[in-house]
DNA sequence: ATTTCACTCAACACACTGTTGAGTGGTTAC
DNA sequence: GTAACCACTCAACAGTGTGTTGAGTGAAAT
């Protein structure tokens, strides 16, 4: 197994992923077809089966490693950090990584994201979100501990917040900094404490 | 134009929408084909053609209805009843019966917001709400008059939170009710209010 | 020199599409 | 009563994209 051939198998996966998120951008994910991937990344459409089912493979291991790079800036991300910062005024550094990661991948957020692609991205991201991150938060009673709201219907609010910040922002092309998208969404888990 | 082909027009097309609506408890909306939904509901496929363009014309048709109805429930909310209500404690029984709706639509929610049909209804919804319910409220500074967050910001949040709730309502299969769900979501308001 | 590997290319059967034209049976109008 | 009307059925059509295959190319590894 010589690296070489690790990279032609990497190069050309990018090459496909490449053009797959540019026909995004212009078109439907329905409407795009595979032919048009393979067409568009100069791809043969046998080599396209190659590395993946499908288009929806295609979507789902970019999705996937999307998600994989989120986990590992939310993993750095402390419950118990975020909150001690937030009582002392600050936003932590690592509640601003989070949103810098997502300004970097910008693009395929907004792709998997959009109106028009009908990919479960969303729900997935905040399946996602729950598990890495908000999960934390209910186990510890410290940080919410509400009366009147069930927990998962905290668990469900702070996530609905998080993803509608994400996708507020990315209709404003990233007009925010990750550093005002992270004091916003501090001052809403702060909120969210309280309820 | 006697009645009488209007309402077969009307049973065939109830046909077809209700036969789509299994189908799609069960499968993905892109595996469903139309010789699917023309075989569920024992109706010739050439006829499917002369109501619906395509299976994506289908749902957007009956995403419509259901906004339409949304729509109805919506009109009746004022936000200055809503907030004056809750001033004094109680849970305007406008807003209760938009929860009510949900419920008795509750399929075709689910349907069309569930995991692996994101066919865009999330944000039409999002889109609907904003203009129905949250953009009367943004106009009107009594309500919303935050400093420190943009209003495209509140905005997001309130319909985010709302359309969260939503989700886990039918997550929960309809466990709360209609009155329960309108009070939480008046809190979330009344916080908004204040952030 | 031979094998290995990623990729190309052309061909294949298959499934679903949207459309058409002829035909059925019940309803309405004259 | 008969003619026109209408929603629907049915069978057939070309078109498009699918996923798979088998033979072949060229560069790298052994």
């Amino acid at each position: 197994m010589p690296a070489i051939y690790d990279d032609m198998n990497e190069k050309t996966k990018a090459k496909i992923q490449a053009s797959f998120l540019q026909l995004l951008a212009k078109k439907n994910f329905i409407k795009i077809s595979v032919q048009d991937i393979s067409k568009a990344s100069g791809i043969n459409r046998g080599t396209f089966y190659l590395h993946y089912l499908n288009k929806y493979d295609l979507l789902d291991q970019m999705e996937e490693q999307l998600l994989d790079g989120l986990a590992q800036q939310l993993k750095e991300l402390q419950p118990e950090m975020l909150l001690a910062e937030a009582d002392k005024g600050n936003v932590s550094i690592q509640s601003v990584e989070v949103f810098r990661y997502i300004e970097m991948n910008a693009a395929a957020f907004r792709a998997f994201l959009s109106e028009h692609n009908q990919n479960g991205f969303h729900k997935r991201l905040k399946g996602f979100f729950v598990g890495h991150f908000i999960g934390n938060m209910l186990k510890n009673e410290r940080f919410f501990r509400s009366a009147s709201v069930p927990d998962d219907y905290l668990s469900t609010f702070a996530t609905s917040a998080f993803l509608g910040l994400i996708e507020q922002w990315l209709d404003n092309d990233l007009a925010e900094t990750p550093e005002e998208m992270a004091e916003m969404y501090i001052q809403i888990i702060l909120f969210i404490r309280k309820l």
